[in-house]
DNA sequence: CCCTAGCTTTATCACACGATAAATAAACAA
DNA sequence: TTGTTTATTTATCGTGTGATAAAGCTAGGG
């Protein structure tokens, strides 16, 4: 990134609350371009201040990630979505197409997508959190609805196999979006008929379909 | 990571191109830990040289991790993979497994597929270049085997769906090795039952199994 | 055994980095 | 209008960075 640094207008002045809030969504959408390492010299030009204004704000730079960790991470999980998914009065599959049409809504774009796979490789601990919530809110419930719609029973034997097929519908959509918005390469069809034809594959898989 | 000096032996004297292909080698794993952001002073003391050594064999840090692309990228395709895919005296779902085996044994691993998301983040053309191979020496010819077993012809109306279903095919068993080895999270099959079960699941999705 | 080619190290440069302290200026209350 | 508060900027520190130049050392040929 090239700082150059033009003569600039002093950034308005704004109320604490307010400016923190900015940074903190300016900054998500900075680091998910040009990564964690890029640095608080060219942050404060993206964000239109100088470099030393994050520090009333923030203790260090590791500070200001933290806290982009959690507005991306945590707050991604929508409450309804627990309700929708176990909803039995609707036909499972249904329920799945409409809970993946939505979550991708969330996650599928170049910033989440970006940040997730950034703070990966970084082995924080956050990420290896997001995976155990998703195993927990998506994987299980999905197994659970799939199973009972069915009428199949989860045991000790056959569990292992129901989670990787679980996390494979999960993955295959998550690396379409992968394609598409790290990776820029060209997707073959829209993103709701994909995750409609992964659901209606993955329903499919089970004995009695 | 912390770079201490302790004292040193000096390295061992080595012909050119032996400590050039040891550079590239050991660097691959280096950076794959510890990111393309890491320093030349980290490595050289990962590699038991000096930090000046690596530029008599490279101009640049760039110019060194372009050769560990080469070397990751282009290195990882077998050229018998292209017979194996289309040896139409095998059954289709077998060969599939087989391929997915040998190609999982290539990259499921920590150094390869933690260089790939790099790489992809960074951006360089490798990557979407990679992809776009995937599609070719895989996707494709999976398509055209699975069509010719079942005996379906790939028309332009079917073709989008159908590569959206490979590709969903080769995303769930890649996610298997993310979550395996760049997260470190739990999986529930060994690789080849995972291999087998996905390469069955994508089997029975074209109409007549 | 010595000498030289060339592999390896020491020393150093110019600059970029995260972070801190002190000065400046804009909003608001009296 | 004036005084106080606090958001923002300027100036700067100590360290780490990729890269270069020159000196040091070791293996192999004679």
């Amino acid at each position: 990134m090239n700082s150059e640094v033009l003569p600039r207008t002093r950034a308005a002045r704004k109320p604490f609350e307010v400016r923190r809030a900015e940074i903190v969504r300016k900054a998500a959408s900075f680091f998910a371009q040009f990564g964690f390492d890029a640095t608080t010299r060219d942050l404060a030009n993206w964000l239109g201040t100088t470099q030393p204004l994050m520090y009333r704000y923030f203790p260090s730079k590791n500070a200001l990630i933290e806290e982009i960790y959690q507005s991306i991470f945590v707050g991604a999980w929508k409450k309804e979505w627990d309700a929708l998914l176990s909803d039995r009065t609707r036909p499972v599959r249904e329920r799945l197409v409409e809970f993946y049409d939505q979550y991708t809504d969330v996650i599928m774009n170049s910033e989440w997508m970006r940040l997730y796979l950034f703070a990966g490789l970084r082995g924080v601990d956050i990420t290896r959190l997001y995976i155990a919530r998703v195993e927990e809110r998506i994987i299980r419930p999905v197994m659970r609805e799939m199973a009972a719609d069915i009428g199949t029973t989860i045991t000790p034997e056959n569990e292992p196999k129901l989670l990787e097929l679980a996390w494979s519908l999960q993955g295959g959509i998550f690396y379409y979006g992968v394609r598409k918005f790290v990776y820029g390469t060209a997707v073959y069809q829209e993103k709701h008929e994909m995750i409609a034809t992964s659901v209606d594959v993955y329903a499919s898989s089970w004995p009695k379909a």
